[in-house]
DNA sequence: GTTTTCTGTGCAAACGTTTGTATTTTTGTG
DNA sequence: CACAAAAATACAAACGTTTGCACAGAAAAC
């Protein structure tokens, strides 16, 4: 607003501006600011004073050039408005950022174009490491070889590719829907139809694993017909609920998603179909809404919190050198509320 | 795994290994590969296959370094967990991605020292703009200074703070209050509480104020004792809502957010108070849950997308050298859902 | 056939750090 | 006081690009 205030000179404050003003070199100045034995108490005081006062701001981007590492860390989702995944974010920032690190965070939307784009970017911008969760479309894992290959340090999460060398960490999935699917089955349901996503990425394929073991432990027949791939969101749950209960005549439905269990209960109580007496259902992911909603809907918590400190305390070994493990396995917790059972209680199993 | 596998050089391909695999020199190829109109046709595609084949990724830290300048923009918010911001920064990056930028972004979980210390990780990193929405926690505005005082675009959204400089895009809370309180007093509502955020920020300041006005057009008496302040989580909606029934005598809950009106509903529910019958319920930001809950709650909705499109455009227009808007206003709607209303389709003012 | 104008490349410096090595200064020892 | 050892600092190259300027050769103009 200033009328004098007009494009002053915004170059900014570099090491060797200090150097200058106070009669030292280069090298003095970045060793002091490093807090390098080699240089006296005196002149480290008298440095870090005078970059405080001419309000120096390293530049990370010459300092990363020269070092070849960047203390930066790209972290690639597929999306960040789904509960587990922003959890997991957080949970690894907590860790990350006060060790000295920073996370930056790229979406791909679940497009694997956008997955490609994502890894190009941090790769070009030589971030020190990768952490990631594949995109529903993923089916072809060159783009992650890619990392590797460059000698990127990698940790995949949640959604994996055994293929891809590295650490992942992913949940007990099939340890959740074995859980799910028992305790519908403890509580008297016996068709039960399987909503779940594309069966390409490890998660679902797990709990699918899950659902059948749990099944065939039980006695019950397992039958192809009662599975429905792709079913993934709200809308597909509201539209194959209808098949499952008019011409299958299912009496319950485990869902690899909150969304498509919420979905089907939209249709379930528009037909005006009991939930949980003639109809039980589990969810997966524990979705803030699933506590939230009508009747209260039973799901799998995926301990978001433990699986991102996990990924951080890897991604830290790794830069330290040590050797981290080549898979971690997260337990999961069922947690039972009013759609699957009579008692309103909150059990846990 | 191959045993002979073992540390193969990672050194990176750099423009040089491909000038000297040509005979060419260093900045024939930097030029080729910007698709300078200095170099032949010829030249350039044999760079350009010549870059394919050794697997170049361009270093653009040392890009940027020497260019001064860099392609990548960091976005502060207090938290992506939120419906409202997870939804801006999606569209943002539609936006932003598709025209040559990458976002970074950076959570402050409502706290002014990671806010400062997100603008730090930005500032050192010379990112090429920042957009950002204020932490409640933050009164001072020195770290916002900083940015501006070093020539770094800056662009703030929803929750600005006015003594800053550069575009602010907020929504119209005012209008968003008014409306639902109006809402309320025309559905025969007339004892309306009022809960609200840390009123330092304008995003709970004007809503504050378009309840008085609302009121106050309506021919009934502000009653300082019906605002709640710091009464935003589903926690102290709970709390409050109580001593808003059983002391105050109300029959009506406008919150500045979902989250405690949500509260407010668990503990009506619990209380046996009818809603909307014997009291009406709107709340802000119209999260997930408002229209999954039971029953549904009326909230305001602010219409993220376009303001991610708006934040977008606005840099674009700044790292093109036009001139950006100072202020920009984007419109709400406020949907009307079971809990304040009898007729319980959805209607939209 | 000489001069002028393009076209296409090369040269070298610069961006702001970091770091191995060299050099100076200080300290300690006999 | 001379000299070695240690401490503190200086020198200079390097990281991988980009870019103003110089320059060679070819084409165009006279």
């Amino acid at each position: 607003m200033e009328l004098l205030d007009v494009s002053m000179d915004k170059r900014r404050i570099t090491i060797k501006d200090i150097a200058d003003s106070l009669d030292v070199t280069p090298s003095t100045v970045s060793r002091a600011l490093a807090d390098n034995p080699r240089i006296s108490e005196s002149t480290k005081k008298l440095i870090r004073d005078k970059a405080e006062e001419l309000g120096y701001e390293p530049n990370l981007i010459a300092s990363t050039l020269r070092k070849g590492k960047s203390d930066t860390i790209g972290m690639i989702v597929p999306g960040i408005n789904r509960s587990f995944f922003s959890n997991v974010i957080s949970s690894v920032e907590e860790i990350l950022n006060p060790a000295g690190f920073n996370l930056v965070i790229i979406q791909t939307h679940e497009k694997t174009e956008n997955e490609r784009r994502a890894i190009r970017t941090l790769l070009r911008n030589r971030v020190g490491a990768i952490i990631m969760s594949l995109s529903v479309q993923t089916k072809e894992y060159g783009h992650l070889q890619e990392i590797t290959s460059k000698g990127i340090p990698l940790v995949q999460f949640d959604r994996v590719c055994k293929e891809i060398e590295g650490t992942k960490i992913v949940n007990d999935n099939f340890q959740g829907a074995y859980l799910s699917v028992s305790h519908l089955i403890k509580s008297g349901y016996r068709k039960i139809v399987h909503f779940t996503g594309a069966l390409n990425l490890n998660v679902y394929k797990e709990r699918f694993e899950g659902y059948k073991t749990a099944l065939k432990d039980a006695g019950l027949e397992f039958d192809e017909s009662l599975v429905f791939e792709y079913s993934i969101t709200r809308d597909t749950g509201r539209r194959n609920i209808n098949k499952a209960v008019a011409e299958l005549k299912a009496d319950a439905l485990f869902s690899s998603g909150d969304f498509s269990a919420l979905g089907a209960v939209d249709t379930l109580k528009e037909m005006g179909v009991k939930i949980p007496d003639d109809f039980g259902v589990v969810g997966y992911a524990n979705e803030q809404f699933t506590e939230i909603m009508h009747p209260s809907m039973t799901s799998v918590e995926q301990n978001p919190q433990e699986m991102g400190n996990r990924i951080a305390k890897t991604i830290i070994k790794i830069l330290n050198g040590e050797q981290p493990d080549e898979q971690v396995i997260i337990p999961v917790r069922l947690l039972i509320r009013e759609s699957s059972w009579i008692n309103k209680t909150l059990i846990t199993y």
